[in-house]
RNA sequence: GCGGGUGUGGUGGAAUUGGUAGACACGCUAGAUUUAGGAUCUAGUGCUUCACGGCGUGGGAGUUCGAGUCUCCCCAUCCGCACCA
């Protein structure tokens, strides 16, 4: 019989969704692992060969660790809310929810058709009413924490109110915006209750505050910091602006520490830590107060070197800084409005983009410095971002090669607090220089004078000792449509939690997707979003009396909120009453091996850890960081195929018409006409116009980079008529170019292509066979007959003779087949341990190799591949197992023991090296001694050929290694 | 500018603690077989040389009996962050 994998495939398939399979168990004998997947966005697109990548690797571990008798949990789920979906149903007016649901159908039908082992029972949706519910209840529970400092975790707002009715906040010790006003207890009780609450927002883990954004008007709403990819956004390539608005933010500021604490805590690559590290940017420093002159005002500075504060010549303020328009002195307002306003003007992207251009003005105003009494004068300019530390800081111009640069373009001295450093062409940074200069400081090291002067900044109570983070707060407010709703409704202008118990607030019908006419959020337009305070529902927009009924909240959140906690969801994947049962936490705990892309490492795997820390404060899920092992996987590319079109004008009747010129040719052409050019001065009758390069899509072109004219004419109109210039040899070849897999660049390669041609087997092997995991390479068909034919030729192991029956003999294995079966349990075990899966697929392929080439047919060595090779590909393991008589899914069979004793060898093939060379091999036996083998190689014939009559000098000799004779 | 990764045949990639560089596969060459096949099998394939041999892991230096692997410097390339005080 022939391997018919679409028919083996189709089979099981079926077999394990009617069996339930891989359906885990909330309790069992079994030690638990967690096996996930990071969820997809399901899009218009379907799948294409780069996204099952991690997948498939996932899906090994998973299988394997199940043979390795392992409750195994692997879920599989849909990151459905999202812009695709909402743009789509702004262009068509169709509802995302409908376009969402086509193209999860899709993404299932796709993900089957590979035959993954997810348990489906446990599938998750973040845009179904049943999912989101518990996303509105983790944010009202966020609402209604605050995080202390003392106790460094989250605790309940009602003991904050305990505390200001007590005692104020004047001795609290708490995580709050930093214009939060201090008050005693008398002055609490006397607040309104709308002074209350303004007041409580400042410290609430979720808070809605005015907050410069980043708004993005093609797409109508902000963007977080991580949303943005060089200054546009990330989906679309629009401009970003930045603009004030109220917003709810999340206060992941308060986890910076241990945010960056954990890291160490969890097995994730260095690179995605490096990147947190980074984004969490911790600075250590001090904090001090200038004193402006003639003034109530100080500024207050940060700064990572307190030390070098004998070299402050200026200060420099940001333009947005609240002080500027305060100090300013009348002669220099006029000078000083017209920099700021130009500054506003420019975009966060033309700032970006040009950092070189040295901008300030002088504010006529200074500060008197804290130790020497000198004034110091105080400017403004664009170098100081208002976003970090306090907008201001001291200049040290020796000390820092912006303060440096700045001085220079405004002629500000430069003084040097330097021993012995010459600071006459740049500013010295090394933090190893000794002060000089600097009263009660010089002389000591930059470390030393750093402590001593936080000492001293703290006793005159001019500063202290401060730790800064990069970090911001992140917001959480979207003005879009297909998102969570808040369970937020406004009284009084402030806003309030929905009870828990009434959630979830379903997401209301539009009529049309876009932001109102007068400008607010898709959620303007609906008619039914109000709320009854009475009735506990929601009702008519037109009912609003602002006494019992209020306005519900018009922003939705942002989509990495259902991604923050999805993955406690699975474990109790139906549970309607909370987001997950104490039991089932207890259980599955946390993710023993994540997989997913690096682009997740500053925004999801991120925020996640933050809501999952806020979660462990709460009690709410036992552990405090929710994944032990992660792996990236590098993203697959596209290889795209270009054609090049040549416009071609002849100026005597001005007709144009399209011409494609195959590649080689187009590089010959390019040839010729530079040396025309060159000679004659563009005095040709044609107009020369280049050549453009268009993609053409990949499934018109062979391997060898030959297009099919014929279809490529017929895709689309214009191409009908078009000409085209080939090589010599009539065939048209495509340029390559290796680019990021996508729709638009007609370089997608479908999974269900592959399957259909070599089945889903071949497709799991080839993409393992690849490269190593973690490694972005490019998509390339040639090699995958390479892993079909192995597939194909390991069925030949069990269908072996002439008519291709299933063979197998009882008959004892020969040492040698034993030997191969047990080097390959461990080299694969040893490769899945390491994530290596490229590597096991060539040990598979030496084994079948091997295995072939000893005609091997024996069930002692066939049954076991069968378990060894089902991770990789289980279709055709479940088609063996079942032809050995098991009515059993091979799924949970014990994975084959290794036995060292099948590998042990009595002599070694000895390399023979002369100063480090390889020169000739020779086998001996293993029992011999040092001297036994050194006496053995000087008495072989090539070795005394190789020395050609000298003595060596040494002979090392590294038993059952090698021998190495130098001389 | 800062941080990180990568660099090995025509191609994708192998190479435990430093110990036979190029496993496995693609491609290519020759042959066998088949009515045909994107089928199967056999042999060969780093470069160079008729050969003996010589040279080979981006480049250069170093440590070592021995370096793709360790150390230092440089180059190329990709990815983050980017005036972070």
């Amino acid at each position: 019989m022939k391997y018919h994998f679409n028919e083996i495939e189709a089979k099981w398939q079926k077999y394990w969704a009617k069996n339930q399979t891989f359906k885990a168990d909330n309790s069992s004998d079994k030690p638990k692992f967690y096996v996930l997947d990071m969820f997809p966005y399901p899009s218009g697109a379907g799948l294409h060969v780069g996204h099952p990548l991690g997948y498939i690797a996932s899906d090994i571990y998973a299988r394997y660790k199940r043979h390795k008798g392992f409750n195994v949990l692997h879920p599989m789920g849909y990151d459905s809310f999202g812009l695709p979906a909402e743009q789509y149903a702004i262009q068509t007016g169709q509802h995302p929810a409908k376009t969402t649901e086509e193209n999860i159908t899709t993404y299932r039908r796709q993900m089957d058709q590979i035959g993954f082992s997810f348990d489906w029972s446990r599938e998750i949706r973040t845009s179904n009413s049943d999912y989101y519910k518990h996303t509105q209840w983790i944010f009202t529970q966020l609402f209604k924490s605050y995080y202390d400092k003392d106790e460094d975790k989250a605790l309940a707002i009602s003991d904050l109110v305990k505390t200001f009715e007590r005692e104020g906040n004047s001795n609290l010790n708490a995580v709050c915006d930093e214009e939060t006003p201090f008050f005693d207890a008398n002055q609490w009780n006397a607040f309104s209750e709308k002074e209350k609450q303004k007041i409580l927002l400042n410290y609430r883990l979720t808070f809605l505050s005015d907050t410069e954004v980043n708004w993005c008007p093609a797409l109508g709403t902000v963007l977080a910091n991580d949303e943005i990819v060089n200054g546009v956004s990330e989906r679309g390539g629009h401009p970003v602006i930045r603009k004030k608005m109220k917003q709810w933010s999340m206060r992941i500021t308060a986890y910076a520490q241990r945010l960056l604490d954990g890291l160490d805590k969890i097995d994730w690559p260095q690179p995605l830590k490096d990147s947190q590290t980074n984004w969490i940017g911790r600075s250590e420093g001090s904090m001090v107060r200038f004193k402006i002159q003639n003034s109530k005002f100080s500024i207050s500075v940060f700064t990572t070197r307190p030390d070098t504060i004998f070299g402050v010549s200026f200060m420099t303020l940001a333009p947005e800084h609240e002080l500027v328009a305060k100090i300013t002195t009348n002669e220099y307002k006029e000078a000083v409005e017209k920099y700021v306003q130009a500054t506003a003007k420019r975009s966060e992207r033309d700032r970006m983009a040009d950092v070189k251009t040295i901008s300030g003005q002088f504010t006529g105003a200074y500060v008197e410095h804290p130790f020497t009494g000198e004034q110091i004068p105080i400017w403004i300019g664009d170098y100081v971002l208002a976003s970090y530390g306090t907008g201001a800081v001291m200049a040290v111009p020796c000390g820092d090669q912006r303060d440096y640069d700045f001085a220079k373009h405004f002629d500000i001295p430069i003084p040097n607090i330097f021993q012995d450093i010459d600071i006459s062409e740049h500013a010295c940074e090394d933090k190893t220089a000794v002060i000089a200069n600097s009263d009660f400081i010089s002389g000591m090291p930059a470390k030393k004078a750093m402590k001593r002067m936080i000492y001293e900044l703290e006793q005159r109570n001019i500063g202290e000792g401060k730790i800064n983070y990069r970090l911001r707060d992140a917001v959480f407010s979207r003005q879009r449509y297909w998102g969570e709703p808040f369970p937020v409704y406004y009284k009084d202008g402030m806003p309030q939690m929905i009870d828990t118990k009434h959630l979830p607030i379903l997401l209301p019908e539009v009529e049309k997707y876009l932001p109102t006419e007068d400008g607010k959020p898709p959620l303007g337009n609906a008619t039914q979003w109000a709320w009854d305070t009475k009735k506990s529902t929601v009702v008519s927009l037109q009912s609003v009396d602002n006494k019992m009924i209020f306005p519900l909240e018009l922003n939705t959140m942002p989509g990495w909120a259902g991604s923050s906690w999805y993955f406690n969801r699975y474990m109790d994947a139906n549970n309607t009453d909370k987001f997950a049962s104490q039991e089932a936490l207890n259980y599955w705990k946390d993710v023993d091996l994540y997989i997913g892309g690096s682009e997740h490492a500053t925004g999801h795997l991120l925020y996640s850890r933050f809501w999952q820390k806020f979660l462990f404060d709460k009690g709410l899920v036992p552990v405090e960081e929710y994944a032990k092992k992660l792996i990236n996987q590098g993203m697959i590319l596209g290889t795209s195929a270009f054609v090049y079109r040549w416009e071609y004008t002849d100026v005597r009747d001005n007709t144009s018409e399209t011409i494609f010129v195959s590649k080689n040719k187009m590089e010959q052409i390019i040839k010729e006409r530079t040396i025309i050019e060159q000679s004659k001065k563009n005095k040709t009758k044609d107009k020369w116009s280049g050549f453009t390069p268009i993609h053409a899509d990949v499934s018109f072109v062979n391997a060898s980079n030959e297009l099919d004219i014929e279809v490529f004419k017929n895709w689309r109109d214009e191409y009908k008529n078009a000409k085209f210039i080939t090589e010599e040899d009539g065939t048209f070849i495509v340029g390559r170019e290796v680019e990021k897999m996508s729709k638009s660049k007609y370089n997608v390669v479908n999974p269900d292509d592959i399957c259909h041609d070599y089945g889903a087997d071949t497709l799991r092997m080839y993409e393992m066979f690849l490269g190593p995991l973690e490694q972005a390479k490019p998509w390339n068909t040639a090699g995958i007959t390479g892993v079909h034919g192995f597939l194909k030729k390991m069925w030949r192991l069990y269908y072996s003779g002439k008519e291709e029956s299933f063979s197998i003999s009882d008959e004892e294995p020969t040492k040698e087949e034993y030997k191969t079966l047990h080097k390959t349990i461990k080299k694969v075990e040893e490769d899945i341990a390491n994530f290596s899966f490229n590597t096991s697929v060539s040990t598979f392929m030496i084994a079948v190799n091997e295995l072939s080439a000893l005609k091997c047919n024996k069930l002692a060595i066939l049954e076991p591949l069968a378990i060894l090779i089902e991770p990789y590909a289980p279709h055709i393991a479940e088609e063996l197992w079942e032809k050995f008589g098991h009515k059993e899914s091979v799924a949970t069979a014990i994975f084959p023991v290794f036995k060292e004793t099948y590998l042990v060898e009595s002599t070694k093939v000895y390399p023979i090296s002369f100063n480090g060379k390889m020169r000739f091999t020779m086998e001996l036996s293993l029992d011999l001694s040092r001297e036994d083998i050194e006496k053995a190689v000087m008495a072989h014939e090539k070795t005394q050929k190789q020395l050609a009559g000298r003595t060596p000098k040494k002979v090392i000799v590294v038993p059952g290694k090698i021998v190495n004779i130098v001389g």
